[in-house]
DNA sequence: TTGAGTTTGTTCGATACTGAACAAATTAAA
DNA sequence: TTTAATTTGTTCAGTATCGAACAAACTCAA
């Protein structure tokens, strides 16, 4: 990626973020993330089309991420830094429990809404990768889809639970957790 | 100033003076600091003739916000941030002390003959706009040029001093040494 | 409801930056 | 000295960003 463009997203990202640990996603203006990005209007709605699209990105961002870090070859800029252990779901618990840019605020915020809904789409996809680790649980008599459904809900809600006993509970623990369930 | 390039001028700054506080000037390449300021080959090129030109650059970025503190109106964005005090002379000696952005280094360094240069060059515009403080202490016989490098360079020999002591000196006792003696 | 102020999303010419290539100068090793 | 490798400084077509303006949509108090 151009180094210009790299540097703009990265920017928008960043003050996104820290914008988002201050106050909620409704209350943030494209002035606001423009301001502390130290960009200009046009190149914010040159990268996102709207508000909602940088939200999608930043979720997106998350999961190339885990994605890659899956992958081993590890190369290309992520705004997420880590290293990454053997199971994908200690990975994410481990990225929420640091709380990478905020993201946990995003979890809890009053208007989670769109992001819980980035997070099902994205998480179905890494599900489907590691789908052989729950193949035996998977009772004869439910489809694959909803037992995909079944599993990223349930993963969803661990989080959300975990979250909001302000993780109290290791990301080990709490990975144990969920796969004693499912 | 455009956005850009306030942006590429600081990072190559910033860029420049960590690399000082780790080598020497003769020793940093134009392809470290581009690296390391994260910008493209020509991008250097277009802000600075030479790496020497860098460092002159460096100079005047500090004597610009001594200048500008004095004025008072300090609206632009300079990479020196402090609260100026009254003597100029204290304010150079506190930016020292603080060591901001490893200009000390550069004092210290083994071939701090061209900054020291542009230290001399910049410190004398200085010294002119301040030469009433000193007014009655210069001898009658004395020419005002040969009144302002003999200020200048006392000031600059007493610098070096300090630095070489590890500043263990307060800037404020320093103002007074400096003072005293002319 | 009205009107003033804010925010959104778009437009466009001007400009800075990119990336890659290149010859020339410098440095280091053989 | 000769050679290889590094570093310097320049060039240029392609691209991203800038800054400033603008209409449209929205907010909210009067």
């Amino acid at each position: 990626m151009d180094r210009r463009k790299r540097k703009s997203r990265e920017a928008i990202f960043n003050a996104f973020v820290n914008l988002l640990s201050k106050k909620s996603f409704d209350n943030i203006t494209v002035g606001e993330i423009i301001e502390q990005a130290d960009v200009g209007r046009a190149t914010f709605y040159a990268h996102f089309e709207t508000k909602e699209f940088l939200l999608k990105g930043l979720c997106a961002e998350l999961f190339d991420h885990i994605f890659e870090s899956e992958l081993k070859n590890n190369t290309h800029r992520n705004i997420f830094q880590c290293d990454a252990p053997n199971s994908v779901f200690l990975h994410l618990f481990q990225h929420f429990k640091k709380n990478d840019n905020n993201i946990c605020k995003l979890l809890s915020s009053e208007n989670n809404g769109l992001f819980l809904k980035y997070f099902n789409d994205s998480l179905i996809k890494l599900i489907k990768n590691h789908l052989h680790e729950f193949q035996n649980q998977k009772p004869d008599i439910v489809s694959e889809d909803f037992w995909i459904s079944y599993v990223t809900s349930t993963f969803v809600n661990t989080v959300l639970w975990w979250v909001e006993k302000d993780m109290q509970l290791s990301p080990e623990t709490i990975t144990n957790y969920f796969l004693a369930v499912v």
